[in-house]
DNA sequence: AGCGTCATCCTTTTT
DNA sequence: GGATGACGCT
């Protein structure tokens, strides 16, 4: 029992409660991965079939890392356990029973986008007003909806939503729901929603099956509990309604998903749903200093709603809290990024031990530019993950299509991609064809010469026998050779190597990527069915960070705050500390969305291990506009004795920028607050023909011959501007030529196509 | 059909 | 500032 060396007594107990339904609060930083780990490892030892455990995590990488870590503890056997998220786990039952609802087991996964796009369609065949029927709004929605387990039909048949919804203006909802659930049913697709919403419904409908599931699963775990939505919450509480071994971990203080529907009431009413419950609390802080911890404290009893606990730390003190102010949003940029240069060499410490965490994606372009002016290596973790890229979905689609030709948003982006002809009307005709046949898309797919005239019936019917031959090489042959076969004679292949843009270069790298990806999974020995359809039941499940590379690597980490939940930083800079940004305007309307966007800032404070930052600027551009910005309601609820501030920061000299100028200074003299306000807020004022302009090439401007272009030499682009070679690479004809643009910042230019006069 | 230009909307946050 | 859709030209 050595695991249980190292633990506090109430880790210990924790782990040690195997039987029984249990709950463990752990506070942040209180060792939390390491107690369920334990636990799980505990269960194991203790002579636990690791077939009948179930553990639930909010993210691939967790479920991956905890598994390793119990195989350190008890060796193969961790292999058989169940581990993975809500999503993927169910995926993977849905497959197996997935005749029984109604469904191919082949179904498709509809991503975020695929399902939106569906959506616009139906709303431009209702021909509605986008205006009030945004397809952001209906998804929320429709997702909403499902969430809570309610169908379309009871959306349509519940008074209490409908006149919420005719009221508003948008009385079609039920509908559009209606159509969007049987568009994505005839398409063998289901979306991220479906896999909890239907496996509700098996588990509803098929006694038999939740039967078999309730006792294949005799133990169940749930990480990051207080992020789980009602439908998640069924499924568990059903597995675990026979033998009651249901041991749930969270923090109610990091719960920052409600707006995907997760219900923090799950985890604050749980003792009502077993009144046997356990309870253990993990209270003490193990990662970071005193003051970063009291911070925090001081943060979260702002909120009404929480759970008793009192998180202490027994670490040093530590550094205070710095408070840095900056003019813009590039200026914020500047000072971080300078504050990190500095700590880095004072202290000795390691890029990685840095991270910058904002509250949307789009804060990240002002911290890269700082960073790259300043030459400080980083990462961007999250925002567009690589699956989501174009050139990606577009080969996927094809392996979509083959796998599930009923597929229709992959039929959509692939059927004239590359070009062949097909063109929207075409498409359009299909689709008529098939709705008023009531047959699949696919159907009129492969007989186009009964629903389309000669012409594009021809290309129709040749992408129809191109689409049947892949799904013949599929059957037969390994992932990667029918990956590799599709991505030739699809064209897709050689549209991209055509292309010889840097862009066009970088697509065609990643699909090369994507193949090497399938390589590897074809060349993989735990698993038995190596076939394309077998890689692909992941694929739409899977999120940037699943694609881990060397994160080993020394570079300083970017990332929203949600994707930095479970993370640790010796030290962190939250940023963009504004009113409007964070809390974010969307959350100012109720005191629930206001809480959680406090809750985000508490993950936020405590990443950070020794020592945090925290910055805010006075004016920023937003939707290319530029703004002016209050200090956040959220640095007046710091107790200030934690707190020291950096107003050194001065506006930028002679920054072209109508902002800065003496009045403006003048109102942070100001005395009383320590975070002076603004006065009302200044209008909006347009700059964009100032800032923004592009670079006007010098008089009589004609590229120079780039052949013995060195490291160094100064050049100007016609479109870029000024700017110095600091890097070259790559062999005679493809050289890539890295240059610093003063006005823009880095670029890759290819040398044969990139026109550079060398100054 | 296909391509380029213009307009509009947008932003939370992610499985 | 950027992505996406509408429109109009070839």
């Amino acid at each position: 029992m050595d695991y249980l060396k190292g633990l506090n007594p109430a880790q210990r107990d924790a782990v040690l409660q195997m039987n029984g339904p249990v709950m463990i609060i752990a506070g942040a930083g209180s060792g939390k991965t390491r107690v369920i780990t334990m636990r799980v490892a505990h269960l194991v030892a203790s002579g636990v079939d690791a077939f009948n455990i179930l553990v639930l995590t909010f993210t691939n990488k967790a479920a991956r890392e905890m598994r390793e870590r119990i195989m350190h503890v008890v060796g193969d056997e961790a292999k058989n356990i169940w581990m993975g998220t809500f999503h993927s786990v169910f995926a993977k039952i849905l497959r197996v029973e997935a005749d029984k609802i109604g469904y191919p087991n082949n179904f498709t996964i509809y991503d975020t986008d695929d399902s939106k796009s569906v959506i616009r369609a139906i709303l431009k065949e209702m021909q509605l007003d986008d205006k009030l029927y945004n397809a952001n709004f209906v998804y929320n929605r429709i997702s909403g909806a499902k969430n809570n387990l309610i169908s379309w039909q009871e959306y349509q048949q519940n008074e209490q939503i409908q006149a919420d919804d005719f009221s508003s203006g948008r009385g079609q909802l039920g509908k559009i729901y209606e159509t969007y659930a049987n568009r994505c049913f005839r398409a063998g697709a289901m979306d991220f929603d479906d896999l909890l919403f239907k496996t509700n419904e098996l588990l509803k409908r098929y006694p038999e099956v939740l039967n078999k599931y309730q006792h294949k699963f005799k133990y169940l775990m749930v990480d990051e509990y207080q992020d789980t939505n009602f439908s998640q919450y069924l499924i568990v509480k059903k597995l675990a309604a026979v033998n009651e071994n249901i041991c749930v971990v969270g923090d109610d203080a990091q719960s920052i998903y409600a707006f995907r529907g997760a219900n923090i009431q799950n985890i604050l009413n749980f003792e009502k749903d077993y009144p046997d419950l356990k309870v253990f609390k993990l209270e003490q802080n193990y990662r970071s200093t005193q003051n970063i911890v009291n911070v925090a404290n001081s943060i979260i009893a702002n909120n009404k709603e929480q759970l008793k606990k009192n998180v202490f730390s027994e670490k040093e003190e530590g550094d205070k809290i710095k408070v840095m102010r900056a003019f813009s949003d590039n200026e914020e940029g500047k000072i971080v990024a300078e504050a990190i240069m500095q700590e880095r060499s004072t202290r000795g410490m390691k890029w990685h031990d840095f991270a910058i965490l904002y509250r949307t994606n789009a804060q990240s372009r002002s911290m890269e530019e700082a960073l790259r002016k300043l030459n400080i290596p980083y990462k961007i973790y999250g925002g567009q993950s690589f699956y989501q890229r174009k050139e990606i979905k577009d080969l996927i689609a094809y392996f979509r299509l083959t796998i599930n030709p009923a597929d229709e948003e992959a039929l959509k982006r692939v059927i004239n991609y590359p070009r062949r002809g097909i063109g929207d009307t075409t498409v359009d005709k299909i689709i008529l064809a098939a709705d008023q046949n009531m047959v699949t898309v696919w159907e009129a797919v492969i007989n186009p010469s009964k629903y389309l005239d000669g012409r594009s019936s021809a290309a129709v019917g040749t992408f129809a026998t191109m689409i049947q031959s892949f799904q013949v090489i599929t059957r037969t042959q390994s992932a990667y050779d029918a990956a590799l076969h599709i991505a030739q004679h699809s064209g897709i292949l050689k549209d991209l190597y055509e292309d010889k843009s840097v862009e066009g270069l970088n697509r065609y790298e990643n699909i090369q990527e994507l193949l090497n990806g399938i390589k590897e999974f074809s060349e993989r020995e735990d698993i038995e069915e190596k076939g394309l359809d077998v890689f692909m039941q992941d694929v739409a499940l899977l999120t940037s960070d699943d694609k881990n590379e060397d994160k080993d690597a020394d570079t300083v980490s970017l990332m929203t705050i949600h994707s930095a939940k479970g993370l640790e930083f010796p030290q962190v800079f939250v940023v963009g500390l504004e009113e409007n940004l964070f809390p974010s305007q969307m959350s100012l309307n109720s005191r629930s969305d206001l809480e959680e966007e406090r809750r985000l800032f508490y993950v936020a404070v405590t990443r950070a291990e020794r020592k945090l930052h925290i910055s805010y600027a006075t004016s920023r551009f937003k939707f290319g506009t530029l703004i002016s910005c209050e200090p956040s309601r959220f640095l007046d609820e710091i107790d200030a004795r934690f707190l020291e501030l950096d107003f050194t920061a001065k506006p930028a000299p002679s920054a072209n920028n109508p902002f800065f100028d003496d009045e403006r200074n003048s109102w942070n003299k100001r005395s009383g607050d320590v975070f002076s306000k603004p006065k009302p807020a200044a209008a909006p004022v347009k700059t964009t023909s100032i800032l923004a302009k592009a670079h006007v090439p010098s008089p009589g401007f004609a590229p120079s011959d780039t052949s013995n272009l060195q490291v160094g030499m100064e050049v100007e682009h016609e479109r870029f501007g000024f700017g110095k070679v600091i890097n070259l690479e790559g062999n005679k004809p493809d050289i890539k030529a890295t240059i610093f643009f003063k006005e823009i910042g880095q670029k890759q230019l290819l040398l044969k196509f990139a026109k550079l006069r060398i100054l």
